[in-house]
DNA sequence: ATTTACTGGTGGAACGTTGCAGCAAGGCTA
DNA sequence: TAGCCTTGCTGCAACGTTCCACCAGTAAAT
């Protein structure tokens, strides 16, 4: 055991306790500053460090942030992890990670088991349609923010949303596809129950009436029987599969808009299962452009998200919630996702 | 604020705090029956939680081990960060995520900032061939469990190091290369300062040997200038950079040994880049069999790590340690590697 | 000379647990 | 009947901080 206290301190600097807690938070001003040297002089001598635990009794403060993702394991989410990481380490805060595997169930036991370790910041990543699992601990005074999803009817007014604009993302991938020439196109997902995944399926569908065509004759693909929930780490095997059964059709379609980045390279592995290759014989777009998304082969196209932005505002927003528990209501953050084009689509395959 | 605390519940319960906090701590047995249900039922109707900043500061012990790695947004970390939060979440742990970007220095501070918030176990992911800016922690009573490192003389016996067989790992991918009929073979790697960096490339030069071939005639491509440290991110960007680099090269390598699979993709990129393909023209072999590693094109020959068993065991050591801090000088573990053949492996071309 | 204000501190009660020591009541032994 | 053990519970101090209230001393204002 470490175990110096402030008491120790106090001794060796010839102070009382108090002092040495006045020196310690922000008030050394308030003191001679051949006091403040003793001070500094004696905790450095001693090798002190404020014992976190006594100082979160008292004040009921912590400088720790929870952080709930599907999975870590998924690359996109541990860019963000990794960000949000970042971000907190220069405001001095730390971040405990949680997998929630996209279940509600662990999701809310996760956020209860953050509440009694006395953290009341929490980015959750769910997405989940309703956040209601979760609310009672909004209204005792989590901060939460939601990230990847975007303000619903209902919500709390202390909930922050941050996302990228998901319905804008699809569209621009769809778009891009349609331009191209391609007119039988594949929206690949696991069930469409988050929210996300519903915009980007607008997204999806709102391209193609723009164009003038039928959304109707677009092939959705969302993971066959709704057996929910899935790990993200499954997306990759999701996608592979889903492009062997769009390919095994009749009349199999020449693009596919795939929900995330991973889902896009199980998809682009599946097309060459098939014996067909990805960018001329079928055009793959993803969604998050993480880094494998241009290391593969060929490098893929596909949205990116603004995620080192949104890891910092997330922080932020988190931060002055907890800074401020009352504070008014707070803006939810809607990002502007871009385009990447690279090899992984092409021209339409003439007939 | 939430704060039912053990008096409230006592007072409902109409008994002492002292008995609530029996019942909550594995003493239910030494009160009667019904005593039991009346404080059960307090609690319940309450919705109590104890303050685990109270708890900890009373008793010492929290339920948070510390993970450092070098960076999760690297996959192969990713993965191992979830393996680890799901084996720890298990008996009731939590686990703080720390990013390295392999910096001694931010290793170092966070390992202080973990001790000041009272967590006494955590895994490093460090393998810097020293660890002395560490000890004086271990000395004080932190449990440490060092991951992707052998032991080295001088390691202190608390410390327990898990490992794949790095050497075995390195001469499993080399020999396979070599049976293939390659003969100028690349070592990609960022600098070979860490430990498992080293035995890597032991396993390369050995496998050479055994093959009644020169060493030194091997190509070693670590990097260029030693401007260290960097982040794992940039693992695929430094193999894309090495293969550019090596191909040019008069006598060009037909196959590359990777330092992991993030710098293996990298290196397939190059080759791509180059005109070249990868698995016929140029072969590549990665480490640590990531699940993007079956997804690439052509899919990834690489050397396995056995990352569940591995997570599984650092939770397990941590653990042990943490209940019995004087236990006997640990065990370390190293784990045997295997080889996965794919397709980014195939014969030497003819010249 | 008295009040008022400020400066540079100190004292001590919390924060919510835990766990040891103790205690009342009943049962057993001698 | 005294002594002692056991059962089932309670009292209280401690863990290491923080921060409000207070205080002694000096200086300025009345």
């Amino acid at each position: 055991m470490a175990g110096v206290t402030i008491y120790q301190v106090a001794r060796e600097a010839r102070v009382s306790p108090s002092t040495v807690s006045n020196f310690l938070n922000g008030r050394p001003e308030r003191m001679l500053p051949e006091t403040r040297s003793r001070v500094a002089a004696a905790i450095d001598r001693l090798g002190y460090r404020p014992n976190r635990a006594a100082r979160q009794l008292r004040t009921g403060q912590n400088q720790v942030i929870g952080l709930v993702v599907p999975s870590v394991a998924n690359p996109f989410w541990g860019s963000f992890a990794r960000m949000l990481e970042r971000a907190a380490l220069i405001e001095g805060y730390r971040v405990l990670l949680c997998n929630s595997e996209r279940d509600p169930e662990r999701e809310r036991g996760y956020l209860d088991e953050l509440w009694a370790d006395g953290i009341r910041g929490v980015v959750l990543c769910s997405s989940l349609p309703s956040l209601e699992h979760v609310l009672p601990l909004v209204d005792a005074g989590l901060g939460l923010v939601a990230f990847d999803r975007t303000a619903q009817a209902g919500d709390p007014a202390a909930l922050v949303n941050i996302s990228v604009n998901n319905a804008v993302g699809a569209h621009l991938a769809t778009a891009h596809l349609l331009q191209l020439g391609h007119r039988r196109i594949a929206f690949v997902s696991g069930s469409l129950r988050s929210v996300n995944r519903r915009d980007r399926f607008r997204g999806f569908t709102q391209a193609f009436e723009e164009a003038g065509l039928d959304p109707a004759g677009a092939v959705v693909w969302s993971g066959g029987a709704e057996q929910e929930p899935y790990g993200d780490l499954d997306a990759a095997e999701l996608g592979r599969k889903a492009a062997r059964e769009l390919l095994a059709a009749p009349d199999r379609p020449t693009g596919i808009v795939a929900i995330n980045d991973m889902c896009a390279l199980g998809v682009s592995a599946g097309i060459r299962d098939a014996g067909l290759a990805v960018g001329r014989d079928v055009s793959v777009v993803g969604f998050d452009d993480i880094v494998l998304a241009d290391l593969a082969a060929p490098p893929l196209t596909t949205v990116r998200q603004p995620i080192a932005e949104m890891a910092a505002a997330a922080f932020q927003h988190l931060r002055s919630r907890i800074d401020a528990p009352e504070g008014g209501p707070s803006q939810s953050l809607l990002m502007r996702p871009e385009l990447v084009v690279r090899a992984s689509t092409g021209p339409a395959p003439r007939e």
